[in-house]
DNA sequence: AACCAGGAATGTA
DNA sequence: TACATTCATGGT
């Protein structure tokens, strides 16, 4: 039987681009959380920059997270942009891990998906992309992650009006396909990757493994953004 | 030299 | 609910 278009759709991205491996699981959940908090509308060049930088400060735990003047933090992570909310919003992180899981991320990673992501929700700086990133890439749960370029593969397939939220697009995607983390995991990866790699670097989008669509912004005329 | 990057909170109508 | 603004650095 064929598979259905969610499936398909995962499949020709996979044969496309190989395996993305973001974060593939061996990584330290603390800085894969960071990570997550870092790249909030920043490139991942910039986030990784800011993980150095709090590594070299010594800042890349819980503890250090939490006690280390805002300044030290400032610094560490400049470089990923907005960095005052960011580094509110790591203290925030740290001290909610500190004051209510002992200082251990796995205790709190190691919850139940649903209850981890409402917690991590109600952390200041922490919306549903990044809650979702740090469920599904430094917990290993299934929750998909939606972002920009997801939204606008949709839009372009076809496969949505696009107004829908946040919540009706990771619904959806969660209702098609099995929950699997490591398939969500991949599957948001490979999103990207098309939509930086190949919807960026070729204009023409001659040879898109997604139906001939490209997921460049606002296009000016042409250029294969429909 | 505008525009984008693996967003989120807040304010206004 | 639906938009606009703010936060800020770095690459293209």
């Amino acid at each position: 039987m064929t598979a259905d278009r969610w499936t398909d759709l995962f499949s020709r991205l996979l044969n496309a681009y190989g395996a993305q491996e973001w974060w593939p699981g061996d990584d330290d959940p603390l800085e894969i959380a960071v990570g997550a908090i870092l790249t909030q509308h920043c490139s991942w060049r910039n986030a990784e920059r800011a993980l150095e930088g709090l590594r070299d400060a010594g800042a890349l735990s819980i503890e250090a997270l939490r006690d280390a003047p805002d300044e030290r933090i400032h610094e560490a992570i400049r470089a990923a942009g907005f960095y005052r909310s960011k580094t509110a919003t790591l203290k925030g992180f740290a001290e909610r891990v500190a004051a209510r899981y002992n200082g251990r991320i796995e205790r709190l990673l190691d919850r139940p998906m649903r209850s981890l992501r409402d917690e991590l929700l109600r952390i200041r700086g922490i919306g549903e992309e990044t809650a979702d990133a740090i469920c599904l890439y430094a917990a290993g749960q299934a929750s998909f992650v939606i972002d920009a370029y997801t939204r606008r593969l949709l839009e372009r397939l076809g496969w949505i009006e696009g107004g829908e939220s946040y919540a009706d697009l990771r619904a959806t995607f969660m209702a098609q396909l099995p929950a699997d983390a490591e398939l969500f995991n991949e599957y948001h990866a490979l999103i990207v990757r098309h939509a930086k790699e190949h919807c960026r670097a070729r204009p023409s989008c001659a040879g898109c493994p997604v139906d001939d669509l490209c997921m460049v912004p606002d296009a000016p005329g042409t250029g294969g953004s429909l």
